[in-house]
DNA sequence: TTAGGGTTAG
């Protein structure tokens, strides 16, 4: 057999380990791995039903019914059977194991297998076994593992090649790799499923660079590998983000002629698109000869991962067509790209999708719809769906918390977090990033910080950066710059950008010059080419009145070249988007569209509205400062109400940080015309009715 | 004889 795989023997641990340490611990810390609540490693189902039935069954959230043992244990225990008594009563009790699990039964049949362990000495045979196994797998429980392999070591089971392997399977999709580590250093004999199975459980662990030095010593030891090793090896090459060999792999599997398996082309799509390269995963698909479920989602996400919403809704839509079934991935997927679209339309369709195709309640797509409506601005459709599922995980409470908070309900936040704990869940630093964000928006600065200093002491969590960044804002709006200052000064690591930035924004608010001033420069060093930066020195100099110091930085800004982009918002209208850049006049309604704005800011200023103090360079002509007044969000707003005449809400959304006058613009326009308006930033959403805004915070 | 592989959510 040709050797492909020699060329990774060339490769040294030193060379795997050299890649980046740090991406490799975050991609850790980001995977389910670390964030699910039931603290085990990725659950594989093989359909959502299952999902749901076993884990509601392990979290006790559904009754099920519980056989009567008392009879059957006042025999074991109270009467002496004899031997054969015993061996009839422990076969009928297999049988009857057996056939609950073939029947995913599987908390019955461990009901079952509790009266062989307290008999003690029935010895089970391999089918038995198998399928216990079986069960453990399917509840994904550590305490089934240990019971079964107890039962085994206790009655002198040996079990053959198979057994061993079955053995060790358990033990890895359970996400006990220490121990299945051990069984694997004292098995007899190994063979490529032996090989396959702990390196599919190092991968599975995040345990990348071990599954790599795994596989190069399989290689040593049976000098083979088959596709199943291939396609688990490149997805460990996704995993560190490494694409020089997922290609090296890539070039395996065409050697071995295994290059357009589907499983190879799935788990190649997946790798190219997490490594940055789209047109190789593009090209992977391309070529597979037959377009699977998996291969779509696969290159469906991949677009999606690199922004290309849009071409990867138009590819959903393509799948839809070409007959292919879809699945409870192709959902989740679908839904977060609606929510980075913002587009009411297409996840209402794809919710109703969802349901109609029977994965209602699959707990990945819900909590992405939960996600989505709180993202929207439609906290009550959130807190909905959420209600209606049947299992939660932390991450789905972490949606809906985000949501609450995102959108003034802090009170409410923080009542879903006292409810997770009550539940005995433990909270991650994405809870307490989302209630932390929730206390600040909210204004509840005494709750924010009393959570702050629990997140170490009472819950074992070190507060991160991004955590400190909250806490600074949270500190600044209440004025607190000395104590926001000394939160930067006392961080145990290094203040990052986003500290800073929290701070020249709270300066900026308060007008605070000598502190801004400090966190600017200090950003100036980390950041040198963010535009952002110097405009808000340049803000609080010119609110100063510190015209010298202002023309100072607009010199340093012409001398780096740093240019403002013009911002883009867009609308969706009757199931299209409207795209609007700052000053754009590229709109057929054009004509209409600035007479509209013309009126509103003339209905606005009767009620008060006075447009802030623009921040131009010194010798932008009056023309200019005119178009540049008319920003996307007016403008977008503005076709909204000339074309929806039921428009509710309207969603503006754009992808930068908007200016404050725009901000008190929209508030105004939302009360003149007393609609209903949701609109993103960067960072949140924010919900108008009435002229006041839902998330509390003032610009 | 049986067993091991690919894609989703905060």
């Amino acid at each position: 057999m040709e050797m492909p795989l020699a060329r990774f023997q060339n490769i040294s641990l030193d060379q795997l380990r050299s890649i980046s340490s740090s991406d490799h611990k975050v991609f850790r810390e980001n995977s389910l791995f670390s964030g699910n609540c039931f603290g085990i490693g990725r659950r594989k189902w093989r359909n959502p039903s299952d999902q749901i039935k076993c884990l509601s069954l392990e979290q006790g959230l559904q009754p099920r019914p519980k056989p009567d043992l008392s009879r059957v244990h006042t025999d074991v225990k109270e009467v002496r059977l004899d031997e054969t008594q015993v061996k009839k009563s422990g076969l009928r009790i297999c049988s009857k194991i057996e056939k609950l699990v073939l029947c995913n039964r599987f908390r019955e049949a461990f009901d079952l297998f509790e009266i062989l362990e307290l008999e003690g000495s029935f010895l089970v045979g391999t089918s038995t076994y198998d399928l216990l196994i079986q069960a453990c797998i399917g509840l994904r429980s550590v305490r089934g593992v240990k019971r079964v392999f107890n039962y085994m070591t206790r009655n002198g089971f040996e079990p053959d090649q198979y057994m061993r392997n079955r053995v060790l399977l358990m033990h890895v999709k359970c996400g006990m790799m220490i121990d299945a580590r051990n069984l694997f250093d004292e098995m007899p004999e190994r063979n490529m499923i032996t090989w396959n199975t702990i390196i599919s459980g190092l991968v599975d662990a995040g345990d990348y660079l071990e599954a790599f030095r795994f596989f190069i010593n399989m290689w040593e030891e049976i000098s083979d590998a088959d596709t199943r090793t291939l396609a688990t090896m490149i997805r460990s090459a996704a995993g560190l983000e490494q694409i020089s060999v997922g290609r090296q792999l890539h070039s395996c599997a065409l050697k071995m002629g295994i290059g357009k398996d589907t499983f190879i082309s799935c788990a190649l799509i997946d790798m190219y698109s997490k490594c940055g390269n789209i047109e190789g995963a593009q090209f992977v698909f391309v070529e597979m000869p037959e377009k699977t479920t998996v291969g779509w989602n696969s290159i469906i996400a991949g677009y999606a991962l690199h922004g290309y919403s849009e071409e990867a809704l138009n590819m959903y839509y393509e799948m839809r067509d070409s007959g292919v079934k879809m699945d409870h991935f192709t959902f989740s997927i679908i839904i977060r790209i609606c929510t980075r679209l913002a587009s009411l339309e297409h996840a209402k369709q794809a919710h109703a999708g969802l349901i109609r195709h029977g994965f209602g309640l699959d707990i990945v797509a819900d909590t992405a719809l939960v996600d989505f409506y709180s993202k929207w601005g439609r906290v009550e459709d959130a807190q909905s769906v959420f209600d209606y599922m049947p299992c939660k995980n932390l991450i789905s409470w972490n949606a809906l918390i985000a949501g609450y908070g995102n959108h003034g309900h802090g009170e409410e936040a923080l009542e879903k977090f006292e409810q997770i704990l009550e539940e005995g869940m433990k909270p991650n630093h994405v809870t307490f990033l989302a209630v932390l964000h929730a206390c600040s928006y909210s204004g509840l600065s005494e709750r924010g910080w009393e959570i702050f200093q629990s997140m170490s002491r009472d819950h074992k969590i070190r507060p991160r950066p991004m955590h400190f960044a909250c806490m600074i804002e949270l500190l600044g709006k209440e004025g607190l710059l000395d104590e926001a200052f000394a939160l930067i000064r006392g961080a145990p690591f290094k203040p990052t950008a986003n500290m800073w930035a929290a701070l020249l924004t709270a300066s900026r608010v308060h007008g605070n010059l000598e502190l801004g001033k400090f966190a600017a420069e200090k950003l100036y060093g980390m950041e040198p080419e963010k535009l952002i930066n110097y405009v808000v020195l340049l803000n609080i100099y010119i609110r100063s009145g510190k015209s010298k110091e202002a023309a100072a930085v607009v010199q340093t800004l012409r001398r780096k070249g740093l240019i403002m982009r013009p911002a883009c918002s867009w609308i969706e209208v009757k199931k299209q988007q409207h795209v609007f850049l700052s000053g754009d006049k590229c709109h057929v309604q054009t004509k209409e569209i600035y007479q509209k704005v013309d009126s509103l800011i003339h209905e606005i200023s009767k009620l008060g509205y006075v447009p802030e103090e623009k921040t131009l360079l010194p010798d932008v002509d009056e023309q200019e400062q005119r178009v540049l007044l008319y920003h996307s969000e007016k403008l977008a707003i503005a076709f909204g109400l000339i074309n929806t005449p039921e428009w509710t809400p309207l969603q503006i959304v754009q992808g930068h940080r908007i200016c404050n006058d725009c901000h008190n613009a929209i508030k105004f326009i939302s009360q003149v015309t007393q609609r209903e308006i949701v609109m993103r930033d960067a960072s949140r959403f924010h919900r108008f009715k009435n002229g006041s805004c839902s998330c509390g915070d003032y610009w």
